[in-house]
DNA sequence: ATTAAACTTGCACGCTGACGCAAATGTGCA
DNA sequence: TGCACATTTGCGTCAGCGTGCAAGTTTAAT
């Protein structure tokens, strides 16, 4: 297939290839705070994650907000304190999908020795 | 634990957690590239990959390097044409070990009442 | 040697996004 | 009501990045 039909072509990785998704845990504050908050195993305030990294708290906030737009983080409320906590489960399952779709798009065999099929 | 204890603590997260790889992907264009190329099946030069997308080949060539710096793909030179795969099994490893290891943060049972534990 | 094809690289432009600070909002307490 | 705490939002600044165009590099063919 030339890549001109595979992008009209729409497969299982088209769903899952989430640019927003991506771009939300390319930043190193942000993946700090996604750390941090995993390895707690608890739900924090915005406050306390922000004893984890060298920002403003303002800026803390912003980023823990990005992070639940895109489907990382789940926050409730209590009181005057936001906690947020990591969505393991859904997190778990995006990757692990992801994982199987491009396994599902890998040539099983490679035609071993066919000179006329490679040049193209 | 405190989200500040657990920035000391090093656990399975942080070492899979690559921000360069993520930011990689964060981008329409390239995830545009990796999504045809998957789904060809096959190596690809620069000049097939660009009509998959909407972009100059300059700017084709050079997403496509950044993506092979971030391991996302490989590349080999046959005479004056680059072939680009993608890496499927570092990938496929890649993001299954991730999720394992999002997974392993996840507390296994709440508990239920015991509020001396959960102040702090 | 000349020409052409396939990329790569240098450069400038425009936009996005992370950041800090200050002000605003929401909420519990005395 | 007044005050302190927790968080959000507005705003200006600055660095980084995606993009196109033009020039440079490498390699094949005539």
């Amino acid at each position: 297939m030339d890549p001109e039909e595979a992008l009209k072509c729409c497969g299982p990785m088209d769903d899952l290839l989430d640019a927003e998704l991506f771009k939300t845990l390319g930043e190193p504050t942000r993946l700090r705070l996604l750390s941090c908050l995993a390895k707690c195993g608890r739900p924090c305030s915005v406050t306390e994650l922000t004893k984890c990294c060298a920002v403003d708290l303002s800026v803390v906030s912003r980023h823990l907000s990005s992070l639940e737009i895109a489907g990382v983080l789940s926050s409730t409320k209590e009181g005057r304190t936001v906690f947020y906590s990591v969505r393991y489960k859904h997190l778990t399952e995006a990757f692990r999908a992801l994982a199987k779709a491009i396994e599902g798009c890998r040539p099983k065999r490679k035609a071993s020795k066919v000179p006329n099929s490679v040049s193209h």
